[in-house]
DNA sequence: TTATAAAACAAACAGTCGTTTGTTTTATAA
DNA sequence: TTATAAAACAAACGACTGTTTGTTTTATAA
């Protein structure tokens, strides 16, 4: 699960303080969220955290790195198992929503805490990010568009509406991660069939 | 400028406060923003501030209602030049990048800190947002679209993908808050023409 | 069964947090 | 010119912050 990091005993509850930060981070935000928190989450003493991190950014890369795997994971998956273009982004949409949406913590962490917010992890939680970001620029590449599109607009509209469904998106409506992506690149698709 | 506060000196600093505290939360966030951070960039000191406000959170309703404020402001003025619907549309969305990407810090606060990590202004900031929501919204249920298109998917792409430009936008390329507006709806029109 | 290292405890460190209280300065209206 | 209230100072409050240090427990390999 964490692959960096070694587990040597069987009762190691490194994952457990992981979990815990994930909810926190995703739910207060990383300065909001006190290492004070995530031992008591976890009903430990603040100070035995110190023993499988560094220090607090550290930790919040952890959670990160885990969460980038996890989407990242996901949406390959998802692609793979399409050939047409468009249906492989469709895929990659409904997969990629999916993670944030419905996954859980870790990934939410990731599109909801900035790097500019950590400065002494910035550098770390950038370069996670982009080999992310370049999945989704090779899936509009091979895109059948017309000449005049612009391919990177293209990219950072429907990115970056899915990512924003974090803050209106309510669980239990009518409307699933799934449907969302899809209404989304509907949307998208249309215009660019002529 | 500050509706609601009753300014009756002339050498009031809030005006000077509420910049300092828009630029700080903008560059930091709220959490890691604190009031002795304000204080100093305005050559204070802290407590002073609490003459001004009662608590850290009415500061950041003052910000946030400024900044709502001058969305509004902007976007209005630019719809109300156009009479067509698209054109009303992309004139409502370039103000509104502009607004977030050239204006500076308060209209940033607006879309970067978010209501749920101020519980005890949560409910305030929710509701300054929801008044220029409607804004949008009566914008696309006027434009002339194919029947079996869903306005409200149509409202939370664009806006969605216009307020994730704070995540990627580095001023100085060649592309302005204008053109990256105006090439989202480009992307979004083609499709909806037929 | 015992040695060893993993993993957590217990307690404190120095610094920062939002905020309060009493006092002082100063612009402005009378 | 003086009375008044606005606006800020000065200093501290208790609580909380990330982190460190030395010690103790305990799973596991030998």
């Amino acid at each position: 699960m964490v692959s960096t990091l070694r587990i040597t005993r069987s009762d190691n509850r490194l994952p457990l303080i992981l979990d815990a930060a994930a909810r926190l981070f995703r739910e207060k935000g990383y300065a909001a969220t006190s290492m004070r928190d995530i031992a008591a989450t976890v009903d430990m003493l603040p100070g035995s955290l110190y023993y499988h991190f560094v220090a607090k950014e550290d930790l919040l890369v952890a959670v990160y790195q885990e969460g980038v795997r996890l989407i990242t994971e996901k949406v390959q998956a998802a692609v793979a198992r399409h050939a047409e273009p468009w249906q492989r982004l469709e895929a990659a949409a409904v997969a990629h929503l999916e993670a944030l949406l419905k996954s859980g913590d870790y990934a939410l962490v990731v599109i909801r805490v900035l790097p500019q917010d950590v400065p002494k992890a910035a550098a770390r939680l950038m370069k996670l990010r982009d080999g992310y970001d370049r999945l989704f620029a090779e899936l509009v590449a091979d895109l059948p568009l017309p000449l005049e599109t612009d391919r990177q607009s293209f990219r950072l509209l429907l990115l970056g509406a899915l990512n924003w469904t974090q803050h209106w998106f309510r669980d239990g409506g009518r409307n699933s991660p799934r449907s969302i992506a899809r209404s989304f690149l509907r949307l998208l698709r249309e215009a660019q069939k002529a």
